[in-house]
DNA sequence: ATAGGGTCCGTACTATAGTACGGAGTCAAG
DNA sequence: CTTGACTCCGTACTATAGTACGGACCCTAT
């Protein structure tokens, strides 16, 4: 398998490397051991498919609207057996994203709205300000 | 008509007096001048429909995804009749929801999926770090 | 006429999520 | 056996959107 340095990792979470960096040091990548056995300051570290798992998770998540906290949070109930706290994020997050949605959708609605209003007919500004009114 | 004071404003916005200075700060909402006519420093600032138009507005476009920075640049177009630009912006901006909005449902359906698996079912951990794995 | 609550203003601080930098160490290829 | 790319690490800086603070001022009800 793979053995990834930072920079394959990052790749494939998609992020910077800095990006990493930052989530191993909030506490949600590890940061494995550097190989060199005994002495000082070892080799270069390397990462497998579990850290890849890791890193793309917290992307979605991220993209679920869960902060980079929650995240930390459900990382850590992975290891643990607390399904009602898993449920209860979860729940917590659909409704979130019900609502979300909804209010995203009524935006484009309006928008919708706007941009024909503001279509190549007639001259003069176009009600911008208007546009969310009724939405 | 109303003639409210920066209390009556925000109220009106939903939003917290210094949220309302912030946005003058920034130029999305304009400081009207205090009364007194001559003198140094005069009364106390009054906000009409118009500011609560606007400030709502901000709300929205918010909402909307918009930035603040785009928000200013809005406003500003509602003043003048680039009919082109606004509809450019908007046009952007749904189709930037109209991904958001895929994005949201996929996360969304996910997560029903995971709320289901860590149901009062079966025992041990959820697969929490699987949970968006084919979404 | 005075007490207290709201306003005005500048400045500073917060949270969230990164992004950049610089110097030292490491490693593979030529 | 050196060059050049990459890693490691701490620290500092950025962007976005607020939020808080403190002193001076204003206004209204008692």
């Amino acid at each position: 398998m793979a053995a990834l340095t930072i920079a394959g990792l990052a790749r494939e979470g998609d992020v910077g490397v800095e990006t990493v960096r930052y989530y191993q040091r909030r506490g949600l990548l590890d940061t494995p051991d550097r190989p060199g056995g005994s002495g000082a300051s070892g080799g270069i570290r390397r990462y497998g498919v579990d850290d890849v798992r890791r890193l793309r998770f917290i992307r979605s998540a991220q993209a679920a609207g869960f902060t980079l906290e929650q995240i930390g949070e459900l990382l850590a109930l992975d290891a643990t057996d607390d399904r009602a706290r898993a449920r209860e994020l979860a729940n917590e997050r659909i409704a979130a994203l019900d609502t979300k949605i909804q209010e995203l959708e009524r935006v484009r609605a309006s928008l919708r709205h706007l941009a024909r209003e503001c279509g190549s007919g007639s001259a003069g500004p176009c009600p911008i300000l208007q546009a969310f009114d009724h939405a």
